[in-house]
RNA sequence: GGCGGCAUAGCCAAGUGGCUAAGGCAGCGGUCUGCAAAACCGUUUUACACCGGUUCGAAUCCGGUUGCCGCCUCCA
């Protein structure tokens, strides 16, 4: 089977044929960096990661840009309340912004344009949009006329005699007509203000993204995403203002990630339900974090909740235990895969299964369901009978194969060591020589047959936040998570 | 008002015409263990919202009903 993508544009799944056999150009819209990012930037930015992953690993050159809005209303408002010049704080926000993708392992995108480095190009689209008769201008602003595009509504499946009936919103008069949106906005006095032929102001929300998607891959391209929300009027008004512009179609495939609600309500300020990335963190590692947000189809509504997330986590702990009985027996994980890890994979039959369910509109909830199938199968290897001899080149290969896959998602990339080290919030309250001190009378004790005491130093130690697992090899322990 | 989406076991969640309807979590029973832990095996009364239709055959397609949600205004 090959690549195939749900495109909101049709409203339906198509095979995926990019413009260029073997090579993808993507844009999604980035944040408007005027605060801090939520959960739910997180599960846009985790689900185009992993496409630009997955669509790396099958082989495709992919040119991932992401913008930056670092102009708009909000941000003004923003930095009025704060005292600060609205590029002060842009600024500080990307670099946040920066910080909780370097902890969630988003990898960065190729080329990541701001707004306010591409007025002139901006500028250039408004103006040609003007001489084809697109647009109009009255006094300092410029306005898009929707009735002259044809396709207007097209992508998001709206007639624009629907939307202007059923308009909750007061209409600007200065504009010809309801729907018409904002190409170039005049400046109040003190905002900030770029020089246009039109007088001094900003760019509209909307072309930023026509503009910069197209300098960088192109008048037409071939994948555009973003969160649901943005279909419209972001998105259709971006494709409006492109194709009108360059006369050819805009982006060839149109890619939206369903909605993250929190303990089953929409994710708001009034109600205080607010949790960014940082908030989080404090309480989940990243792992968790990206597992519980591919674990459910990129395009349905997810549910954040406590409950989930600690679900999750027993998963992601099995699993991490796993790779730790692995890595006892064979020895810690060299990373020595190429970079198409998923293109030429041969006979491989859990590779082949991963990539039919992957390769099926991003499955990650059934690419998951293989993954514990690999764990469960590992650990029925290492529990079986057989010699440790005869497992190690088998084992080297399972686990291969798990952190292929995983790769992909961008999971299991660090050491099983580190991931309980960080998850572990129990500190324990003993030091480990006095663990291992105590280990050791109880072995003696154990030795004696005198269970009483055996089990009083495990009961004590185990109300310190440590367990005790006896095995073949002696008595190992480990905190509780 | 307009447009769209969703409804699968105790909970989460794949599956879009046909073998025993993935997987995870939780519970229970078992194997292992001195007892545990971890792991494995088994199991959790009729799990596909309801009604009707198409079909040899539907969770899956069509129509209707109910419920939940999103967008239409800044929003990932």
């Amino acid at each position: 089977m090959s690549f195939q993508l749900y495109n909101s544009a049709s409203r339906k799944k198509e095979v995926f044929r990019p413009i260029k056999n073997g090579e993808v150009g993507i844009y999604v819209c980035g944040v408007t960096v005027y605060d801090l990012c939520h959960i739910g930037h997180a599960r846009s930015a985790i689900v185009f990661d992993v496409l630009v992953r997955y669509l790396r690993a099958r082989g495709f050159k992919v040119t991932y840009v992401r913008n930056f809005t670092d102009i708009d209303d909000k941000i003004i408002e923003r930095a009025n309340k704060t005292g600060e010049d609205t590029a002060t704080l842009a600024k500080r926000y990307i670099n946040a912004f920066y910080e909780d993708m370097l902890s969630l392992g988003v990898l960065d995108a190729d080329i990541e344009p701001k707004a306010t480095e591409h007025i002139d190009d901006m500028i250039d689209m408004v103006r040609s949009l003007i001489e084809k008769g697109f647009a109009y201008v009255v006094d300092d602003t410029v306005y898009f006329s929707v009735e002259k595009f044809d396709s207007y509504g097209q992508l998001s499946g709206r007639q624009i005699e629907d939307m202007a009936a059923g308009a909750r919103v007061a209409v600007d008069e200065k504009k010809k007509y309801p729907m018409d949106f904002v190409l170039w906005k005049g400046a109040k006095p003190g905002e900030p203000k770029w020089k246009s032929p039109w007088g001094d102001g900003r760019p509209g929300w909307h072309i930023e993204c026509s503009a910069m998607s197209c300098k960088y891959l192109g008048p037409n391209f071939d994948i555009h995403g973003g969160g649901r929300d943005l279909l419209f009027p972001h998105h259709e008004n971006e494709r409006a203002q492109a194709m009108a512009a360059n006369g050819v179609n805009f982006a060839n495939y149109w890619v939206h990630n369903g909605f993250l609600t929190v303990e089953g309500e929409k994710m708001s300020k009034s109600l205080g339900n607010f949790i960014t990335i940082r908030d989080a963190l404090t309480s989940y590692h990243p792992q968790e974090l990206r597992l519980f947000l591919l674990s459910k189809h990129y395009r349905s509504p997810l549910d954040f909740s406590r409950s989930a997330m600690l679900e999750t986590r027993s998963g992601l702990v099995r699993i991490y235990r796993t790779l730790q009985r692995v890595e006892e027996i064979i020895g810690p994980y060299k990373n020595d895969t190429n970079n198409t890890f998923l293109y030429h994979v041969g006979d491989n039959d859990f590779k082949n299964r991963f990539i039919h369910v992957m390769d099926d509109d991003l499955n990650t909830a059934a690419g998951l369901g293989l993954v514990f199938d690999k764990v469960r199968d590992i650990n029925r290897l290492i529990d079986s009978p057989a010699q440790k001899t005869d497992i190690t080149s088998q084992l080297v290969k399972e686990r291969k194969d798990l952190l292929d896959c995983s790769k992909a998602l961008g999971l299991l990339e660090g050491e099983p060591s580190h991931f309980f080290k960080k998850i572990i919030k129990t500190s324990p309250e003993v030091a480990a020589e006095e663990i291992e001190k105590m280990i050791k009378e109880r072995q003696k004790a154990r030795k004696a047959k005198d269970w009483a005491s055996a089990d009083a130093i495990r009961e004590e130690l185990s109300r310190k936040g440590v367990i005790l697992e006896d095995g073949p090899k002696g008595t190992g322990w480990r905190l509780r998570i």
